[in-house]
DNA sequence: CCTACCGATCGGTAGG
DNA sequence: CCTACCGATCGGTAGG
């Protein structure tokens, strides 16, 4: 008679290796071929894996690519934290070590910022409050600037948008290519994001401040 | 004996109007379920015809993607001309309605948004060239001013860069759904569009510029 | 523009 | 973690 119980003891064991295995290939299927290419079965035949494996670790296709998403969202935490120690206090300098480091991080992994910031993982909870954290200092870094009287006054919710949308539009024009279209230097995107930053810093207007509209002389 | 010949009489004439069905088909599909499920077997279904009939009209799936992109190119310069011709001369009133008719089109129309400066579109040349049509707007915008003497002298490219990195960077952070995070007015886009164009043009500085970094104390 | 057909890929599950 | 299998979808082509 034959036994009838499961042989747990010669099933593989799943590996906490594989997990990060599958998932540096989901990051490699974005940046090669794009979010749409990320799937359970291509990450597993990357990862050298059968493609039924990758079950064992995200629950779906949609869990893989929000996983891609989460990491990048630490990496780029990670990368402008970093940026803004070595910066010391200097507010410009602070500024502009925020701006390269947003910009550095998209140009060095397009594909991966795309996935972060694109319509499949933007349901995903996790994302979005990784998301809002990559908000909540921008508006910190406003907040302290301004206590320490080095930039206007205002709400700090409506400056960190102005200065993340600054970056992070930047980043996406430039990820897309415009650069090749334009006279711009684009083998020093460090200097752009340093140029347009201070450009933001001192806005565009010229003598006094022009936010009231004049009537047609 | 049968006729060899292939009947063409009795062949139905593909119609100009099925290619506008299929394309309007395609964008209703980036609004509904993104990019990825743009295909030409799924706008087919959805126009109302077999899966054949678009290989009439879009040599493949990437033509129909383009298609998509270009369409909302064209869509975008419109309303941005006619709300600057609404706006009138006045330099600020000008930037306003830029910013406003450009944030009022990536919300009203976020599918078709992401395709036109997605992964998918990007290397199709007439994208590119739509693209470089919407930079060139903004050069002309700033290089006219600059004549009136009304915003700061430098690069109109730096600057014209600045001001659409601002106004396209609101545009996908919005279009992400970060408002929800925020305290924010979501309800009212174009108040906030307004309120960043007028932050961007005054810029960030208090009093005196403070774009060289001083030693720290 | 339609019908019929091909090869390929995918997500997901069962069972071991 | 593997093998085997399901149903579904897709791009694309042949032929009328």
């Amino acid at each position: 008679m034959l036994s009838q119980h499961v042989d747990t003891v010669n099933m593989p064991i799943s590996t906490p290796d594989t997990k990060q295995v599958l998932l540096r290939a989901a990051v490699e299927i974005a940046e090669t071929d794009g979010v749409g290419a990320i799937g359970l079965r291509e990450a597993a035949r990357r990862a050298g894996v059968t493609h039924g494996a990758p079950y064992r670790h995200f629950e779906n296709q949609q869990a893989l690519v929000a996983a891609v998403a989460e990491q990048g969202f630490r990496e780029l935490m990670a990368e402008v934290q970093s940026a803004q120690a070595v910066a010391g206090n200097d507010v410009l300098a602070r500024f502009h070590a925020l701006g390269v480091a947003y910009l550095r991080f998209a140009l060095g992994h397009p594909g991966q910022f795309r996935v972060m910031f694109g319509a499949e993982a933007a349901a995903e909870p996790a994302v979005r409050s990784a998301e809002a954290a990559v908000f909540a200092l921008a508006v910190n870094e406003i907040a302290g600037a301004q206590r320490q009287g080095l930039i206007a006054a205002g709400d700090p919710q409506e400056l960190a948008l102005l200065a993340w949308s600054t970056s992070h539009g930047l980043a996406v024009l430039m990820i897309d290519g415009l650069v090749q279209w334009v006279g711009l230097d684009t083998t020093a995107p460090e200097r752009l994001a340093k140029r347009i930053t201070a450009l933001m810093f001192n806005g565009l207007q010229r003598g006094v401040p022009a936010v009231r509209s004049r009537r047609p002389s």
